[in-house]
This record gives structure tokens, sequence and C-alpha cells, in this order.
DNA sequence: CACCAGGCAAGTA
DNA sequence: TACTTGCATGGT
């Protein structure tokens, strides 16, 4: 089988099970920026109790955490862990976006997909997959999203050594599929679902969509 | 109690 | 270039 059914067999089935996740969890673009920032290396619940701290704050727009101080932010995104380490990323992306963008996401969005991929990248705090993250969810650009649970399950079914970086991994899907946002946020969604459902401890994975699939 | 979570940057050799 | 370490809360 090659790469492309490969691919597609793991979609399909994943799909099937999960149904449309309608990812990324968020009301607005700016929100999931703000996620993806707030959610690395760290648990989605947590990420979600420092969103609605953000909320009843009213600071979920570019203006308002462009107006906030630093330490303040601090403060009130601590559920979310690295609080002082976010809260200085989510400035730094916040004047990134203001300056070159007047702080709208829709118009960031206009810009061509490599270079914003590039400007994106020298953000301090934003690394691939956050930025990818940004690209796919918030701009609607055809990018695949690796994460650890995309790596994990690769791995798990030894399409890919556990030395595969981040970029290979990413060139794996958008090698072999069509550039199409749909699929590659439904992709990504149930590849997490699968991670946090069947995929953290090995016993549990007897139950998975894909354990038919082990060699 | 230990371990982990939808990473990234900075420091060291 | 290749490895190591700091960052931190909350759930299991």
């Amino acid at each position: 089988m090659g790469r492309q059914e490969e691919l597609l067999e793991i979609y399909e089935r994943l799909n099937s099970f999960f149904g449309d996740l309608h990812w990324w969890p968020a009301d607005d673009p700016f929100e999931v920026a703000v996620g993806a920032i707030l959610t690395q290396n760290t648990a989605w619940a947590n990420v979600e109790k420092a969103i609605q701290a953000l909320r009843q704050n009213r600071l979920l727009t570019p203006a308002a955490l462009f107006s906030v101080p630093e330490d303040e932010l601090a403060g009130i995104i601590r559920p979310s862990g690295y609080y002082h380490l976010k809260a200085r990323r989510l400035k730094a992306f916040v004047r990134f976006l203001v300056v070159e963008y007047s702080g709208d996401v829709d118009i960031m969005k206009v810009e061509d997909l490599s270079r914003l991929r590039d400007k994106l990248l020298g953000v301090n705090g934003i690394g691939p997959e956050t930025a990818d993250s940004i690209l796919l969810y918030a701009c609607q650009k055809p990018v695949f999203v690796g994460d650890t649970y995309t790596k994990r399950i690769l791995v798990r079914h030894g399409m890919i050594g556990n030395d595969t970086d981040y970029h290979s991994i990413q060139a794996l899907f958008m090698d072999h599929l069509q550039p199409d946002v749909s699929l590659f946020s439904q992709f990504h969604a149930v590849i997490v679902n699968t991670g946090k459902a069947f995929c953290r401890k090995e016993p549990r994975c007897s139950s998975c969509p894909l354990a038919i699939l082990r060699a």
C-alpha cells in the first residue's frame, strides 16, 4: 500500500469513528491564535480556564491584549501554566499583529502562505506547530499541523522512526494529500482525539479504530 | 505519590 | 550542529 492510500485509510477510519469534530474550538480567528500559544505543551483543559479568564477580563481582542501590562496578563492566564513565558509570547504575537497587520487577523490572512509562515516563525514564542495551527485554523491556509499525537501514532504504527523531525512528518502528509483546508483540519482533529482517547497508554490501544493497522 | 499535557527558546560543548 | 534545561499548572 502506498503512502497516499495508507494515509487515506487512516483518515477514513478515524473520520468514521469520530465524525465531524469542527475544530479548532474557538469563537474567532484571534482566539484561535491565543489558544495556539497557550496550549504549548499544556493540557487543553488548563488552556480553557485561561481563555475563560481572558474572556471575563475582556482581553480576547488584539487591542485589549496589546494594551494590558504583561505582568497583569500573566496573572490572568496562570491556569495555563508557564504563565510568565506565555504572557511574553502573547504580547510578542499581538505586537506583531498590530505592527504588521493593523491588529487584524483578516488582513494577516491575505498574506502569501510561505511568507506569512516565515514571519510567524520569526515571532518569539512561535515555533512550527504554533505557526501551522494559526495558519490552518485561524487563516484557513492548507498546511498540515504535526504534533506529539501525530508523531506518536505514526511511530506506533511503524510508519516513521522515533527520530523523525517536525518538517518530515508534515511533509509526509502534505506530499501525499491534496492541499485541502477541510481535510487537514479534520485530519489533525481526529488524530488529537485518537491520541487523547486511545494512544496515551499502550494497553488501551486494543479498542483504537487504528488497532487493526498495527503490524 | 509520580507522571503527563495539542512546544519553544536559550544555553552549552 | 546536537544535546540539555527552564518554563508551571492541573488532571489522572
